[in-house]
DNA sequence: CCGAGTTCCGGAACCGGTTCCACCCAAGCG
DNA sequence: CGCTTGGGTGGAACCGGTTCCGGAACTCGG
């Protein structure tokens, strides 16, 4: 294996001069730098990137922590992620994290404590205080995507905006029996994801129940004045599941198997969830959207397969965006300005398709 | 943050002293190895990996060069690949590779090429013969899981016997318009997987055609003597589709559209064109297994849901296996036997359930 | 023509470990 | 009792780069 010290030797100069020629750092008349580039070529010179580190303190590689890669939305944003990465010549070192295993203290502790990554991209998982300190201690710069931790540069979409969003778009259809499809432990975690969208669902339903209680107060519908009769309330239900497809079944059997108390519509937590309960329904031989409408959120792949409307949100465009701040924060990015949309909530927007209809009377 | 030379002046030895207590390598006193411990959990000290690396040549490192992540299969083996290396104390740096574009020579010139990584771990990915040598040049022992590049350990299902396992099923269950649908390309490169799953469809279609053919040979049947006429061939076709969920649904509504020559039963190449198919089906009113059987494989986490029989692998297990054969020619694995079952093709299994059925006259 | 400022370059220190080698010393052996 | 053997240890070289510092050469303004 060619060293820079070869390099030198056959181009004449020193190993210094070498270096600079090569890393672009200092002062190298153009001619030298020629020669140098064209001796290294030659004998296929490739850098350490070890022995670089080792006197820098940069690695050129930066951690990412994700609970699951075998899922659509997380590996997607993984791709993200990896793409980005790599277009900035930094490599990517993967910490899959499932639920809080003592695998979980053994990445902290000794893979990340670690002078081997620069930076550490943080996806969906809640870091205890000790973790953050832990990291900050060492500087490695953190970027959280998802999750609910503290204390670091943080990037999100707004659960519970996409929750109301989703709720209004089967209200203004005219649905007044919606059920909820939360992730698994909504209730108790307030502030997850699977909380804020169950959120966000609730409120869409109070503020519709009070539209409907004050018929002074419905003008934006811009219904006729004369029709204004006080309506019943929105007859809403939330039902706790596991947010992937055989939950979204599970629950959906369930919940559309007796036809008396049967939901018009339904908001999935997550558009797996939302492809179980319509194969769920299909099962019971309903039709979508004439005897329900669906409405899930991500925009997977498959939601235009499924016909679904959908909240998209876009996890390799998250996952570009989580490198970019990570980079700037390292300081190695063109752009100087340090954190420009810090804290705003990342984009997502409504795709309507064929699985939410009008509802029928 | 605290080197080694911090630990040994805590603990009144030299560096070479300290060197030796905490890596295990070489003679010292049981007394003086505590004491050496202790000093350097007191100051937390933490090995640099760029240091050690540097003069052993070792990263405790390897690469995985994937297609995808962000898919069930490549994700489930990735995990699995993730896990088994943790547990060895190495680090996985991750390369997503997609579909040959300029990525791939910078993936393998640059990344690749540099002291980083002690092995690669090459999944679904046909290396060509410039790249091997790359990397045999540099010593970096190369597993591939999958693929069909040459000259380096290698794992792999038997895919043309799982092609020929699939057909069987059906064929034994007495259908006799039977499609394929195979992944796209499979036609253009016999040595894919696509390809090699195709060629056992075809093989298992022919014996079955020789056995019908010849009445006398069919003694392993059991069938009455006296029934022993002449039959017709099967009927068979194969198309090619891409190998996911809205692939196989589109594939399954031409393939179905048409009452007249309907099939059967369908051999789906995966798990996720299965599901599409079957989409398909109940789209068109079809009852599986009533009307249609499909067999896929894979055994995805779905598959139970939409009840599919399928061949079953295990792609976690594949991507642990795989690690534990790159850290034995590392020769950092406990057992010394350099390849166990090297050649032997990796398990599979049929796991029948409720999408197949026998033949309705 | 002479100092000041640049550009260009080489020598050497340095990053933080590992390992070779020499040395000391205690135990075992003829 | 002298000699080997080998465990236990420290000094120093070394891995392969980067960077500080100082010197040489060259430019430029006064």
């Amino acid at each position: 294996m060619p060293a820079i010290s070869d390099v030198a030797r056959l181009a004449g100069v020193s190993k210094a001069t070498a270096s600079r020629a090569l890393s672009g750092r200092g002062h190298v008349a153009e001619q030298t730098r020629l020669r140098v580039v064209q001796a290294a070529s030659e004998i296929g010179y490739i850098a350490s990137p070890d022995a670089a580190s080792l006197v820098t303190g940069r690695t050129k590689n930066v951690g990412v922590v994700i609970p699951f890669v075998n899922s659509w939305f997380f590996g997607e944003m993984l791709e993200g992620i990896e793409r980005a990465l790599l277009g900035a010549g930094y490599d990517l070192t993967l910490y899959n994290l499932p639920e809080g295993g003592p695998a979980r203290a053994r990445v902290f502790d000794f893979f990340l404590a670690r002078k081997r990554v620069d930076a550490v991209i943080v996806i969906a998982v809640d870091l205890t205080e000790g973790e953050v300190r832990g990291l900050e201690r060492r500087e490695k710069p953190i970027v959280c995507v998802g999750g609910s931790g503290d204390a670091t540069a943080r990037l999100s979409i707004d659960d519970r905006a996409v929750g109301l969003l989703a709720t209004e778009h089967l209200l203004h259809l005219g649905h007044t029996r919606i059920a909820h499809l939360a992730g698994a432990g909504a209730g108790l975690q307030p502030n997850s994801m699977a909380g804020l969208r169950a959120a966000g669902f609730r409120d869409a339903v109070a503020a519709a129940d009070a539209d409907r209680m004050d018929p002074a107060a419905r003008v934006a519908g811009g219904a006729p004045r004369g029709s204004a009769t006080e309506l019943g309330p929105i007859d809403a239900i939330v039902i706790e599941t596991e947010m992937g497809m055989p939950g979204g079944f599970e629950a959906g059997l369930q919940l559309l198997g007796h036809p008396a108390h049967r939901p018009t519509a339904v908001f999935a937590a997550t558009d797996e969830t939302a492809f179980g309960v319509i194969r769920a329904a299909e099962r019971l031989g309903l039709s979508v959207p004439r005897d329900l409408s669906v409405i899930g959120v991500d925009d997977h792949e498959h939601a235009a397969l499924f016909d679904l409307t959908t909240i998209a949100q876009a996890p390799a465009e998250q996952g570009r965006l989580a490198v970019e701040v990570a980079l700037r924060m390292l300081g190695d990015d063109a752009r100087a300005d340090p954190l420009p949309d810090s804290g705003a909530p990342l984009a997502t927007r409504l795709v309507v398709r064929g699985s939410t209809a009008r509802a029928t009377a």
